[in-house]
DNA sequence: TGGAGGACGTA
DNA sequence: CGTACGTCCTCCAA
């Protein structure tokens, strides 16, 4: 990683644009890479991408790239031979040239070429000014006779593989691999010879005896000089080629005192056009790489200037009514911050500002509210005709909520929207979003003070609100530009009817939680944490010694030392010690130590969740998780504090965990509702093949039916094998299931899964070409789209490392599936929640666990609940087959499962 | 104390 | 060599 100080030297990054782009036409498929209109951009896009990588990585102040100007230079004269090997250069890639050469004039990067010389050369000669200059030089090239270049102010970087891995030549790394200084390097490849350049060596002379040679004589015209010393074939060989190696010599020496255009100092990087950009990259077609451009070059823009004059009121007792009257009109937008805490749902607000339209914030402090003001705030708040925007909305809700006051009217989240913009991020900080899209940064103005910064990190300390307020104000900017943003991508409809009015169902969700039976949860934990000692001790007791059961590293010594059992699967630091390693370890072996490990590690795991579940029970003894909406990139929600979508269930002594879950005081019942295969469905309507529509609306087993099409038996004759093989089949087709995969799950033959899954496809061939054309067309747009069009990016379709590729094909595969499963049942707590409030039921929702919903149901209710739950669940969405809902009541968690 | 790695629970 | 998550534990470097 490069350490860039602020204050550090010039440092001037030379491409050797004719080489990268070779390079990069011959490590990317050109099938992938061209415009609808069949222009090739393969070499454009490795080179473009290789571009933006290294200037992100290196942040270089000065950017130059040279080009070979025509074959006719002044080597071919000397040796009409040179570079005679080279097959001719395919038109597909000479078209590309002048492409690249337009990308950088968008990008504002100086590109130079001179009749008679090579890139090399050019190089070269600014190299040696550069240094001469006291900069720092960093070379991308992929032609190994720039390694004579490389001193400690200079550094080649040499692309490994393909376009994405650099390997960093400085002089220690070149004499480390070829054994000789870089000054020596030429005199290396003289004797060795390059192919590429039609340019024969010595034969039987490879690296190291020519490092051997250049070491013992003391360079290369010593070696000739004491040419009749040598020994052996390769001393016959060298006084036989001395003539070649000569030549060779003379020349890969490279040019370094060339009359050039532009000096080192002239290539100071400059802003580049982003109009120009736009419109390159569009023909282009590049929608991936300037997304990267844009994401990853921003910091490099100017931050615009501040053109705002926020006028900042804390106000005093009495004076809210006031202020409210004078800026916030009904439907228009104010910017809100709630400084506060939240968490289990609950919370308690400190102070809140505010921010209108023209310009004005104020701030108040809410310990120090007349009634008054209390009832003013409360009326606005519960006001749906004032228009709020904040920035992750749902924990300030329950702050409010704590303190009696109800929220209505939230128009904006801006952390929501940027999570629709982009579902990949890992945070959503208000900061960087202000940076991002408002090309900012997001702290007070020291125009008239000189109070040192507001950093948004101290907000809140500061005592006096401005930096609330500042908040306040951006929020309402950044909501506007998020706007513009996700308007592009077609989200607005996502955010507006799914997304923003779920925030208000998952905050009342967590606010509700789950009642457990906190006695039965303690004696689970006494009951597991029995049967942990029990199987520890066991364990211990067949192998002579207490070791720690929880460190793979130990069970390692004793497994695979100790014990002498047979590898397993590598991972990063070893073998695997996973359960079906273990498995696998005890048919092979059967010894006893592996059931009480394996033992061992399904009790403590059990004792462990109890352990977790009863920490987080609240003092109305029950568990208000948090649903984060702005995790999953597929759309799903996710559980934390505790993960309530975890709870175990396949086993019998896992389901005594949700036995632990129960209806509440005041409540009749507990009732779950679930999708049945809700993935396969939109499977079925997403790809419209006719087979699978035809299973789905037989109203038959699932997974007998597609059983029995694809082994082409009736319905009766489908066994229990056949139904197990397809059933693994189903599920995994939506993950992007390898044949390897499938056999591994099944516990056949490679070959065997293999002709499964040709069988299946054969069966299913709208599924075939279903699964096939979203990857094709997500590597043509960058992006999946859900059914209610909520996109996923996968910049990595392009990549060519192969793991990463293939990695982003699985994935793009499954996000449109996952993530049109998440929307519909978003949809359906959307219509839940709002019939329950029609039809004035007391029931109420608690937990969604992506395919299923849980219900705390009122005396009374069960019957209207039921039905209006299947109604509301089955209706999230039209498919061209049914969404069926199965459901289930009982008085746990688990007595309600069906 | 923090992060990585491994393991494993759910859909 | 199957997607999406969250949590716990151990171990090791700081």
């Amino acid at each position: 990683m490069p350490d860039t100080a602020p204050d550090a030297r010039p440092r001037l990054l030379l491409l050797d644009g004719h080489s990268l782009a070779y390079r990069a036409f011959f490590a990317l498929p050109v099938e992938n890479f061209s415009t609808t209109t069949g222009q090739p951009t393969n070499a454009v896009y490795g080179f473009t991408s290789m571009l933006i990588n290294v200037l992100r990585d290196e942040q270089p102040t000065h950017v130059g790239v040279a080009f070979d100007k025509s074959r006719q230079t002044f080597r071919l004269e000397q040796y009409s031979d040179y570079k005679a090997k080279r097959n001719k250069t395919p038109t597909e890639f000479s078209s590309q040239l002048p492409l690249i050469k337009e990308v950088l004039d968008a990008l504002n990067i100086r590109h130079l070429d001179l009749e008679g010389y090579e890139a090399d050369d050019i190089i070269a000669t600014l190299t040696t000014q550069a240094t001469a200059e006291g900069m720092e030089v960093l070379l991308l090239t992929g032609d190994r006779d720039s390694l004579q270049l490389v001193s400690d102010d200079a550094t080649v970087l040499y692309p490994t593989r393909g376009v994405s891995e650099l390997s960093r030549m400085t002089p220690a790394a070149v004499e480390d691999k070829y054994g000789v200084p870089p000054s020596r390097y030429p005199e290396l490849a003289a004797l060795v010879g390059e192919d590429s350049d039609n340019l024969p060596g010595v034969p039987g002379v490879g690296p190291k005896t020519a490092a051997k040679w250049i070491a013992t004589y003391d360079g290369l015209d010593n070696v000739i000089a004491h040419a009749d010393e040598i020994k052996g074939k390769a001393g016959d060989n060298f006084r036989e080629h001395l003539g070649d190696v000569i030549r060779n010599r003379q020349l890969n020496a490279l040019v370094c005192d060339l009359a050039l255009a532009v000096t080192p100092t002239d290539l100071a990087k400059q802003p580049w056009d982003r109009q120009a950009v736009h419109t390159l990259f569009d023909g282009l077609e590049f929608r991936v790489l300037r997304d990267r451009l844009f994401q990853e070059l921003t910091s490099e823009e100017i931050l615009e200037e501040v053109d705002f004059d926020l006028d900042m009121t804390r106000l005093q007792e009495g004076e809210l009514a006031g202020w409210l009257a004078a800026h916030s009109q009904p439907d228009a937008l104010v910017g809100m911050v709630v400084q506060g805490t939240w968490q289990a749902g609950t919370g308690d607000v400190f102070a809140i500002a505010l921010a209108a339209g023209d310009e004005a914030a104020a701030w108040i402090d809410v310990e120090r509210l007349s009634a008054g003001d209390e009832q003013v705030l409360a009326d606005w708040l519960a006001d749906g005709r004032f228009r709020k925007v904040l920035h992750d909305a749902k924990g300030p809700i329950l702050a409010l909520a704590a303190r009696g006051w109800q929220f209505v009217g939230l128009e904006r989240d801006t952390a929501l929207s940027a999570y629709l913009a982009r579902p990949d991020q890992r945070s959503y900080d208000l900061a960087d979003l202000t940076l991002r899209y408002l090309k900012r940064e997001l702290k007070l103005s020291t125009d008239d003070s000189d109070e040192g910064q507001l950093s948004f990190d101290s907000v809140g300390d500061d005592g006096t609100g401005d930096t609330a307020m500042l908040q306040a104000w951006t929020v309402l900017e950044l909501a506007a530009a998020l706007d513009e943003e996700l308007g592009k991508g077609g989200g607005t409809r996502l955010l507006g009817e799914i997304e923003l009015p779920l925030i208000g169902v998952l905050a009342q969700m967590e606010r509700t939680g789950v009642a457990v039976d906190v006695d039965q949860l303690q004696a689970l934990e006494s009951h597991f944490a029995g049967e942990v000692k029990l199987a520890a001790d066991a364990a211990f007791e067949q192998i002579g010694k207490e070791i720690n059961l929880g460190s793979p590293k130990q069970l390692q010594v004793v497994l695979f030392d100790e014990l002498g059992m047979p590898k397993t699967k590598r991972t990063k630091t070893g073998y695997t010690t996973d359960a079906d390693a273990l498995q696998a370890l005890y048919v092979k072996t059967e010894h006893p130590f592996l059931m009480h490990l394996l033992r061992h590690r399904d009790v403590s795991r059990l004792r462990q969740t109890v352990e977790g579940l009863l920490k987080t029970v609240a003092s109305d003894g029950r568990i208000h998780t948090t649903f984060n909406q702005l995790i999953a990139a597929t759309g799903r929600l996710s559980s934390t504090d505790p993960n309530l979508q975890n709870i175990p269930v396949r086993t019998e002594e896992g389901r005594r965990i949700r036995e632990a879950f129960v209806v509440g005081a005041g409540f009749a019942t507990l009732m779950t509702a679930d999708y049945s295969q809700i993935e396969m469905r939109i499977m079925a309507h997403l790809s419209e093949d006719d087979l699978l529509i035809e299973a789905f609306r037989s109203g038959r087993d699932f997974h007998a039916a597609t059983a029995a099409r694809v082994f082409d038996v009736d319905a009766a004759e489908v066994t229990t094998e056949m139904r197990a093989k397809i059933k693994a089949m189903n599920y995994g087709l939506a993950y992007g299931l390898s044949a390897y995969g499938l056999s591994q799950q099944l516990g056949i033959d490679t070959g065997e899964a293999r002709g499964l899954m040709d069988e299946y496809f054969e069966t299913f061939g709208g599924i075939r070409d279903y699964l096939g054309g979203i990857v094709d067309e997500a590597r043509r747009t960058g992006y999946t789209e859900t059914i209610y069009g909520r996109r996923r990016y996968l910049p990595d379709l392009t990549s060519d490392n192969r793991q990463r590729r293939e990695m982003a094909e699985r994935m793009a595969l499954n996000a449109p599936i996952q993530g049109s499963a998440a929307d519909i049942i978003k949809v359906a707590m959307l219509r839940v929640d709002e019939a329950l409030r029609e039809a004035k039921l007391r029931s109420r929702m608690l937990l969604q666990v992506h395919d299923e919903l849980v219900f705390e149901v009122a005396a009374g209710e069960e019957q209207q609940l039921d039905e209006l739950v299947r109604r509301e669940m089955a209706g999230a969405a039209e498919l061209t087959v049914p969404l069926d809902v199965s459901v289930g009541t009982g008085s746990s968690w688990h007595e309600a499962a069906h």
